[in-house]
DNA sequence: TTGAAAGCGCTAACAA
DNA sequence: TTGTTAGCGCTTTCAA
C-alpha cells in the first residue's frame, strides 16, 4: 500500500497472496472462488480496512450504485421531502441517493445539468421546475433519466407529472362549493410560461367555470419564486389595496404559510372571513395553527413510478417513453369549512 | 465515437488532427498549444458536444470539483438551507455541492459515512449531529474533511461547532430578564449523551444559575428527533397535565413551531401568556404569527470557516486541526416581549 | 509545441 | 478455481 494512502484491490490481494481477480472477485461475493480462498481475502479485507474505490468501479464497470435527484433549490422543504423518499426507496436496494442543485434555467445557473455531471450517475431523477425545453434537449447518451414535474419536455424521456390542473381544480372546487365566491390564487400567474402557477391557476378557473362563478383575474396574486416572503406580501398588498377575497388557493403550501401570516396580521380570521388550501401536503401543514387544508401530490405514487421507469432503463429497456400525469386528493383539515 | 455514446477526447483528438494529449491540453486551457491548435480542437470539442468523463478525471488526477454535505436528513429545513448555502458559497470557485444522507447512528443507517463514498468528492462537511466518535473515527485516508456540529469527535479533523451553549444561554436569560420564571425547555434531554439537546439544555441551565432561579428538571420535555410533531405532543401533555410554564425555549424553530401550535390550540397566547424562543433562525420563523424570535446559529460564518479550513486542507497544508466554536446572536421578534 | 507511454483502480472476457 | 490480459477516459511525465 503506498504509504498515506487507502488500501486498494492489488494491497489486499498481495496480503491474501492471490491475484487481483481473484480479490475482486471474492469480494464481490461471485461464485467460484473456494471458500478458503474467499476467507484469507476477506481477512485482509478486515486488516488493511479495505473499500472498494468507487471511482474506478464506476469507469470501468459503468455503475457506483449512486443515483441523483436534480433539483432546482435545495432549500425548498418540498424538495427535502420528496429526497427522503427517493433515499428511503432506494435503501433496500443498496443504492443511494445524493442531492444535487441545478438552479433555474433562466438565471443561468445550470452547474449541476451538464453530461459531465449526470454521467457520474448510474440515473437521474430530475425535477423540470424551473428549466426550458432545450436546457433539458441538450443532454444526450443514454443516461437513464426521468422527468419530474409538470412542464413542456422532450418526449423521448420518460415523465412523471404530478396533477397540478386537477389538483387545483379540486382545491378551489371544494372553496366554492363551502360558500367562497372570491377565491384568490396566490402564486398565480395568467402568463402562458408553462409551470407550477400556470397549470394551477388553470386548475382555478375551470373550477370557476365548472361552477359557474365569474373568475376575477385581478384574483391572481403573482409569487415569482413561490417563497413564502412573496405569498404574505402578495396578499398584504391584496388586502391594503381593498381588494375583496374570501379564500384563498395558494398553488404551494409555502405560499399558503405566507398567505396566513398576512390573513392574521389584517384581522382576518381562517377559515371564518377567509377560507385556505394550499398544494403540497408539507407535514408542517398539518401543525400549523389552523391546520392547512392542501392537495396531496401523491409523493408516494411520484416515487413508485420514477424509479420503476429508471430501473427499466437501467435494464436496458428500449419500451417507448412513459407520461404520466399522477391522480391527487384533498386533505381536508381546518383552514376551510 | 462508440454508436449510440458519449464522446470521448479521443473523439475530439480524431477529429481536430492532433493527439489525445493535445486536445487534453486545448480543452483544458493549458498554455504550449498553439492558438490555431487550439480552435481546431474547440471546433471539435462543439462539434461532437464533447464533455469531459468526470469519473476519469477524478481516476486518473484526483480531483472532481465535487464537494459533498453528508446531513443526517435531507427533510430539515435546516439542512436545506444550509446547503444552499454552501452550494452559493462554491459556485464562483467552480465547485460545485451534493448533499448526502447520513442517517443515524443508532439506527445503523450509515451508508453515505463510508470510505467509498466519501472518496468519490473532493472534499466533504460532515454534520456530526447523530454521529458517534466511532463512526467517525474508522475514515482513514487523507480526504479533507470538516466536521460541523457541537458533539466530541476525533481531535485529528477540523471541527466547527455552533454556540449551542452560549445560544441556549442567551435565549434562556432573555426570558428571564423579560419576566419568566417558568421557562419550558422543549427538545431538551436531561442525559449526558451529547449533541444538540444535551448542550442546549445546559445552556438553559446556566442562565437559571446565572440569574438565580431555580431549576425544575420537570420543565425539560424531549423531543427526541427534534420534530415538530414532537415539540407539540411533548407541550401539548404538560399543558394536559397542569404544568406550570410562562415561557418556552425550544432547542430548534421546528420545535419551536410545533410549540406554537399546542400552545394556541390551549388558549395560551404568546408572548402574552407565554413567551417563545427558538433555535436556528429558519426563514419560516420570520413569517409566523407572531414572528419567532430565535436565536442566529450563524451561518454565514459556519461557511466561511468550513470552506477556509477545508481548502487549507485539499492545499496540502498538515497544520495542526482547528477547533472552532462560532459566535451567536438573539433576533428578538414578537414571540417575547 | 506536440505526442507516446504509463497508469489511476477496477472488472469483463478469456486462458490456464 | 485461479490468473492473465486488456482497457474504461483521462492526465502526468518525459521525450521528440
Amino acid at each position: 500500500m503506498r504509504s498515506g494512502g487507502v488500501p486498494t484491490l492489488k494491497d489486499v490481494a498481495a496480503a491474501a497472496g492471490v491475484s487481483v481477480m481473484t480479490a475482486s472477485n471474492a469480494v464481490n461475493g461471485r461464485p467460484r472462488v473456494a471458500p478458503a480462498t474467499r476467507q484469507r481475502v476477506l481477512d485482509a479485507v478486515d486488516a488493511l480496512g479495505y473499500e472498494v474505490n468507487l471511482t474506478a468501479r464506476r469507469l470501468r464497470a459503468g455503475r457506483s450504485g449512486t443515483i441523483a435527484l436534480a433539483v432546482p433549490r435545495l432549500d425548498h422543504p418540498y424538495f427535502g421531502d420528496l429526497a427522503a423518499r427517493f433515499a428511503t426507496a432506494l435503501a433496500p436496494g443498496g443504492r443511494h441517493l445524493v442531492l444535487e442543485q441545478t438552479g433555474a434555467s433562466k438565471e443561468g445557473e445550470l452547474t449541476a445539468l451538464s453530461q459531465a455531471r449526470l454521467q457520474m450517475y448510474d440515473g437521474v431523477l430530475l425535477s423540470v421546475v424551473g428549466l426550458q425545453h432545450a436546457d433539458v434537449d441538450r443532454l444526450q447518451g443514454d443516461l437513464p433519466m426521468v422527468l419530474l414535474g409538470e412542464r413542456p419536455m422532450p418526449a423521448r424521456f420518460d415523465h412523471v407529472m404530478l396533477g397540478n390542473v386537477e389538483g387545483a381544480r379540486l382545491a378551489t372546487a371544494h372553496l366554492l362549493a363551502r360558500g367562497a365566491r372570491r377565491v384568490a390564487v396566490v402564486g398565480g400567474a395568467l402568463d402562458e410560461e408553462p409551470g407550477v402557477s400556470s397549470t394551477r391557476t388553470q386548475g382555478w378557473r375551470e373550477a370557476h367555470e365548472a361552477a359557474g362563478v365569474p373568475v376575477d383575474e385581478r384574483l391572481v396574486l403573482p409569487a415569482p419564486a413561490l417563497e413564502m416572503a412573496e405569498g404574505r406580501a402578495a396578499v398584504d398588498r391584496a388586502l391594503a389595496e381593498g381588494l375583496a377575497l374570501d379564500a384563498v388557493f395558494a398553488v404551494t403550501d409555502q405560499v399558503a404559510m405566507g398567505a396566513l401570516a398576512a390573513l392574521h396580521s389584517h384581522g382576518r380570521s381562517v377559515p371564518g372571513d377567509v377560507q385556505v388550501v394550499g398544494f403540497d401536503a408539507l407535514s408542517l401543514g398539518e401543525h400549523l395553527w389552523p391546520a392547512l387544508t392542501t392537495v396531496d401530490p401523491r409523493h408516494d405514487l411520484l416515487v413508485e413510478h420514477a424509479l420503476r421507469l429508471l430501473d427499466r432503463r437501467a435494464s436496458g429497456d428500449r419500451a417507448d417513453p412513459e407520461h404520466l400525469v399522477l391522480p391527487v386528493r384533498l386533505l381536508e383539515r381546518a383552514s376551510t369549512r
